[in-house]
Formats: C-alpha cells, sequence, structure tokens
DNA sequence: CTCTGTCTACCTTCTGGTAGGATGGCTGTC
DNA sequence: GACAGCCATCCTACCAGAAGGTAGACAGAG
C-alpha cells in the first residue's frame, strides 16, 4: 500500500489499453509482460487466470464511470451541461488517443466469444450508463431544458448507441474529429438554440 | 463451378459468421475445419492465410453492400423509404440473429490489431456506406423530404454511427428491439410527420 | 497426365497456466 | 536487538494444447 501505483495496478492499466486496441482475445500475459517489464508467471500471482484479470478490469472499469457520473451530478448542475461534458470527455480521449475506446463498448462487440463473468459485467455497464443518461434526459425535459421526442429511456439508448458508433466511425477513419461531427448535433437537438441561452 | 455452394463459398460463410460472433482473433482455421467439416490444410488449399481468408470475405461482403445500395437506388424512388429499407434490413438481421452484426463495423473496432490489408478494405466500406448515406440525404433534401439540420455528410455520418451504435447496444443488451427503439426515430426525426405522407 | 481438392502427418510459435525455488519485508517472541 | 517464521512478490523452468501453416501422398475429373 505504499507506492502509488502497484504492479497489479500496472497490470490493469495495460491489459485495459490493449483490451481498447484489440478486445478480449487480442492481446495475451506475454503482450502485458513485454510491456510492464515483468515476468508472465508474475502476472499470473496478481490474476490467476486471464478471466480474472479482465473481470476485476472491467469491474474498475464500472467503478470509474460510476463515479464520474456521480461526479458529474454533484459538480454540475445542469443536465444540458452534464451532457456536453460527457461527450467533452470522450472527444479528449479520442483526440488525444490516450484511450480512444470505450472498455465495455470494445468488449460487448465481441459478447458471444467472451467468458461469461466478463459479459455480465460489460452489461451491467450498459445498463448504468443507460440508467445515468435518462435521468439527465428526464430531469432536462422536466426542467424544460430539452425538448424530448421520445420517452427519456429511448432517447438516453439513442444517445448511447450514437455516441458508441461515434467512437467506432472515428476510428475507422482514422480521424478524431468526426466523433465532434457526430455528437456535436446530438445536444443541439436536444436543446434547440432557443432554450440554450440558460446554459 | 458446378455446384451453387462450393467449399470456398462455405468456408466464407462460416467465417463470416465466426467474425459476427467473436472478430478477427475471435476464431481460428479450426473453429472453421469442424463446422464445414473439412480439414484445416483443406481450408488452406482455398485460402492460403487468414489474411487472404479474411480479406476476401470483407472484399465480398463489400461486394453484397454495394450491390444492395445499388439495388435500392433503382427499385425504390422515395429516399426515406430507401432508408427505411436499409434500416428493415438490418433490423430482420439482427431479430433472426442471422447475422446480428456488420462485419465491417466489428472489425472496425479491432482496426488498430488487424492485418493492413483487412483494414483497408474495412475502411473502403465506411467510405462508400456513408457516401450513399449522403447522397440519399442530398436527394431528399433537394426534394424537401428531409429536413436536414446539418451538412448532408455530417448526416450521413451521425445516421450511420447510430446504426452501428444500435447494433451494439442490441447485442450488449441481448434484446433485439432495442434497435428498432434506437434506429425508429432516426427516421422519424430526418422526415418529420408533417412530410412523410406521401411516403 | 495433369490439375483440383482433399487428406494425413508434421512443424513452429504462441497461449494460458503450473510448480517450485529465491528474495526480502514484516511480525511475534525471547 | 536477534531470530524465527510467514507471506507477498518475483523469478526460472516447464507443460499441454491451440494457433497458423507446410509437405507430400492420393483420388478423381478433364
Amino acid at each position: 500500500m505504499s507506492n502509488l501505483s502497484t504492479t497489479s495496478d500496472e497490470i490493469l492499466a495495460c491489459a485495459r489499453s490493449l483490451i481498447v486496441a484489440g478486445g478480449y482475445n487480442g492481446f495475451s500475459y506475454a503482450d502485458i509482460s513485454d510491456v510492464v517489464g515483468i515476468r508472465k508467471a508474475s502476472i499470473h500471482h496478481h490474476f490467476p487466470s486471464k478471466v480474472d484479470l479482465v473481470r476485476t478490469l472491467v469491474a474498475r472499469y464500472r467503478e470509474e464511470a460510476e463515479a464520474g457520473m456521480a461526479n458529474l451530478e454533484r459538480q454540475v448542475s445542469g443536465p444540458l451541461e452534464q451532457l456536453r461534458l460527457y461527450v467533452g470527455y470522450w472527444e479528449a480521449c479520442i483526440t488525444d488517443a490516450s484511450a480512444p475506446f470505450c472498455v465495455c463498448a470494445l468488449l460487448a462487440s465481441q459478447l458471444p466469444v467472451l467468458p461469461e463473468e466478463v459479459g455480465l459485467e460489460v452489461r451491467a455497464h450498459f445498463r448504468s450508463l443507460s440508467a445515468w443518461l435518462t435521468s439527465v434526459l428526464e430531469r432536462g425535459a422536466r426542467h424544460g431544458q430539452f425538448q424530448l421526442m421520445r420517452t427519456p429511456r429511448a432517447e438516453a439508448e439513442a444517445f448511447m448507441a450514437t455516441v458508441h458508433g461515434a467512437m467506432l466511425s472515428a476510428r475507422a477513419y482514422g480521424d478524431p474529429k468526426i466523433f465532434g461531427v457526430v455528437t456535436g448535433p446530438l445536444l443541439e437537438r436536444l436543446a434547440p438554440a432557443s432554450l440554450q441561452i440558460r446554459s
């Protein structure tokens, strides 16, 4: 508990970036071993199996995501501003290429070949993100800041799907700007210019 | 050239469904061998390397996609109806679970770990799909059937991203209906009820 | 008699995983 | 303070199986 970055943290961070690049079957213990500078067997000491490693990694990712949402709830008042910051977060990640894809979105695409335990964590992330977006949209609609054409839930699902699709397109084109092109209009549509003055 | 379904066609079809399930690193020659009922070595006779197999597979997928778009251009007059059929095609694929994901969308998510030749084909698909959607939206806007809030290109990118995101969500939730929930409003937004009468 | 498609048999490298030994810090006891 | 024991971490060495791929034999069709 002494140093800020323990070996197991390093392993998790490394595995995360490898998963973001290529998914569950896109990396091996040997890859981590190369990057972290540790033997394969030592990784097994921290995470007995690959499933353990990835389950832990996704669980931690989920915690961070929930913490991020809670933070937006506490520190940001306006629903529109909350969504803007959420999208802005990803725009920054993609632009600086630090983590240009959501771990759970990537893993979800391979759900059929994922170990069950990992799949469950991935699904849970989708549910919790969708639930938060739903609550933000609902509040925005109540306050008259958003004009929803559907139920908050449906709009939230569409919002989430579009953000994920925008990540994919940015990767496919190899152009971070496309993420902004796709997500920008999303916010404008929810809150037409006439309602945006107060934000 | 005698039978309608040659061995190499069977291999391609099998590989396609395996890729749709788990991506490039999610299947092996042995998996195909099991399904098709042929030895691994025989697969190598048709496709010397895995890269050959997947490149061919994606190239063929692209041909089919272009043929599908050309077909819509020829046989369907209204831009709105074209988009409706495009979305409906995927809705059907997802509902009957026959091919519940776009091969290129799935591969695009793993672009960083894809062999370069495959990556090029995948990108080409994104460009051609986006170009077709742009032209459909442009035509619809000219004819007054669509109300675009952005350039046709930007709307096309958003449309494509949302469809891909909807596939992902349907998979994540394990619920085909979510695809319709997300994509339905897409069309309504482009062509508000007041303009939809004629379609 | 060649060419296509399939086979068996084999190779090399990678993969996730295990066994067991060295090191070194922490704790409890005298 | 010295010492024993314990435990966490990392190591070397190994394993079985899966990965993609090759060599060469055989059968049948043209």
